[in-house]
DNA sequence: ACGCGGATTGTGAACGTTCACAGAAGGCCG
DNA sequence: CGGCCTTCTGTGAACGTTCACAATCCGCGT
């Protein structure tokens, strides 16, 4: 209950000046190694530690060693390696991290956003949702650095981090011309969000150049969560004029599919890789990207900010992997030639 | 580049006083409609956002709004939803979180929390590792509260949510046994981990209640990750006198015990439920417990503390559910009675 | 004895904000 | 018209720390 002592209460305890106390602390040289000795006595005695709030109120000149992580669902597992290895890189440095997750609300983001520059974050890496983002341009220029991961933001010249999305999907979706499939259906979440947007775009590329038509029938966006998706997956299976295939643009939609039982008896890749995809029946192929690997390049490059670094804004595209797990083939019973049967 | 404006700015372009702008900032009553008018526009004129950090500093007596976080390892899918959770109540309340991951590691974890503390955090949320927590004692009673979460802190006197890891386990076992297994193996995580250990100790109640015997040859503890599990009962199988059933004491163990083929030929139900767990060729038998609940209860408790309950530590139990999706059985050419073959 | 340099320690101000209180208008009443 | 209350605004101190500089002490050369 007692109030926390303070440098003060230790200078008094160790009949000092608080100057005195503040150089030990700090582990300054130049104090009398029997001086040292009895104020470090009195910070064990009294459990003493520096608050450090108000130690970086004073030295504003530098910086608050705590950067923002901001997401949108810490709990999905492709976020959340993301910040693990964001936090690594943190703890490497003796930064620390706030967290937050936005559920893909603008408002939220702003919430979180201004809350953290409020506590003077040096930095931000941030996820950012779909929506407006005028309000940043204030603090942009008032020192907090900011990295976007996963998706660059609207209006927003700064660093990016993100895969080749489009390329990504584009090996997918040929994956399944390849293999036979020509009604190849696309399932996304929310076209707002960039990422699902880019790879709607590798999808419509790789269908007109294969000389196909995409057809609005086998397009879904704004599917959120696996419960969603395996709902309109079910719809689209039993509806009048089924793809052959389906193309996922995100691991919790193909769950959804995996859930529906579409890869059973349709040809299913995704995209982002997830755990078991290996031990299904069939295998689930997928487009794999390396979220610890955006989180550690994210980070690095915004303590590179950090430090000083101010060249013009990045942008850094990895590439991402085709995992070839069998999902993708053509199933007997499937409708192997271009013209589907109608009304089946 | 330029600093960050401060009220003194905002004051001096307003042609008021420091006090005033405050006031507004603040949102307080008792500010002619006209004066508040012109402040605010200067506020927008020049991108001004209060320092929440000078503001906490001065308004010690109260809160600085923020808890620290504090995990095993962020990426586990079981904390990623424990964070979450807690993240959204602390949202709800106007709360920002500091999260940091320990490793299982008390050096880091120590790191961690003081330096959390040392932000002045109201409260931690806890996810203790196995070390020695002397070092904790001096902020306890400094005004931080503690809510342990998934295990309690020894030698700490505080909150702990937790589920009821003995009788889950129990649970499990039992499954087996009356499935025909006499020879079930346990498979650990590091021993030191509280729930490690409570699912150990509820493993042998579980097999000498039956008159069974603990075989040392069947016990692996510090599995640490699905690789070196997958690893361990791939040895274990392969071994002169297998058994004919695993029990696995956590999601990652599980999931190494699924790539290591162990699901086909063997029993298997692990502790924690995981995505796909139902749709696996054969579907896995788990002890779920639910991370969201332990996070948001944990949560709440922790900050019905900071309002100022001082009640004795609680301790909080919840139960876990078992889920029998057929992955107990024993499977045809399993060594079916109650004297194993030896050396075959 | 005096002054000088180096080592050590202390002093006052400052960081950006809020608290407690004091001052300045203006209105109302007797 | 004086007094007093109300409404609004400003002043100085404080939160816990560090910065810039001043003060003190000691030994030593001249």
């Amino acid at each position: 209950m007692a109030a926390r002592p303070t440098m003060k209460d230790v200078a008094k305890a160790a009949g000092v000046s608080l100057m005195t106390v503040s150089r030990v602390v700090a582990g300054e040289a130049g104090v009398a190694p029997q001086t040292a000795a009895r104020v470090e006595e009195a910070i064990r005695g009294l459990g003493y530690q520096r608050n450090d709030i108000a130690r970086n109120l004073r030295r504003k000149a530098q910086d608050s060693r705590t950067i923002g992580l901001v997401v949108d669902d810490l709990a999905n597992p492709f976020f959340s390696a993301l910040a693990r290895s964001v936090e690594d890189e943190a703890y490497r440095r003796g930064f620390l991290v706030l967290v937050g997750s936005t559920n893909d609300d603008p408002r939220r983001e702003r919430d979180v956003v201004s809350a953290f520059s409020a506590r003077q974050v040096d930095g931000l890496v941030l996820v950012p949702t779909g929506g407006n983002r005028a309000f940043f341009r204030a603090q942009m220029t008032r020192g907090v650095k900011v990295v976007c991961v996963d998706r660059p933001a609207t209006g927003l010249d700064v660093d990016c981090i993100a895969v080749d999305n489009r390329a990504g999907t584009a090996t997918a979706v040929r994956h399944l011309l390849d293999r036979g499939h020509t009604r190849i259906a696309y399932l996304g979440d929310r076209q707002e969000i960039w990422t699902q947007n880019e790879r709607f775009v590798g999808y419509t590329e790789a269908i007109t150049k294969a000389r196909l038509e995409v057809d609005p029938v086998l397009i879904r966006h704004g599917l959120r969560g696996h419960r969603q998706a395996a709902a309109a997956i079910g719809e689209m299976m039993a509806g009048p004029n089924p793809p052959t295939a389906f193309f996922s643009g995100n691991d919790l939609i193909t769950l959804g599919a995996v859930e529906a039982g579409a890869s059973r008896r349709f040809g299913l890749v995704g995209f982002d890789d997830f755990v078991l995809a290996d031990k299904l029946d069939p295998p689930i192929s997928v487009v794999s990207q390396d979220p610890a690997a955006l989180g550690r390049t994210a980070a690095q490059l915004l303590f590179g900010r950090i430090d000083g670094d101010d060249a013009a804004p990045r942008s850094v595209v990895l590439a991402t992997r085709f995992i070839d797990r069998g999902s993708g083939g053509m199933a007997a019973g499937m409708a192997a030639g271009s013209t589907p049967v109608r009304g089946g």
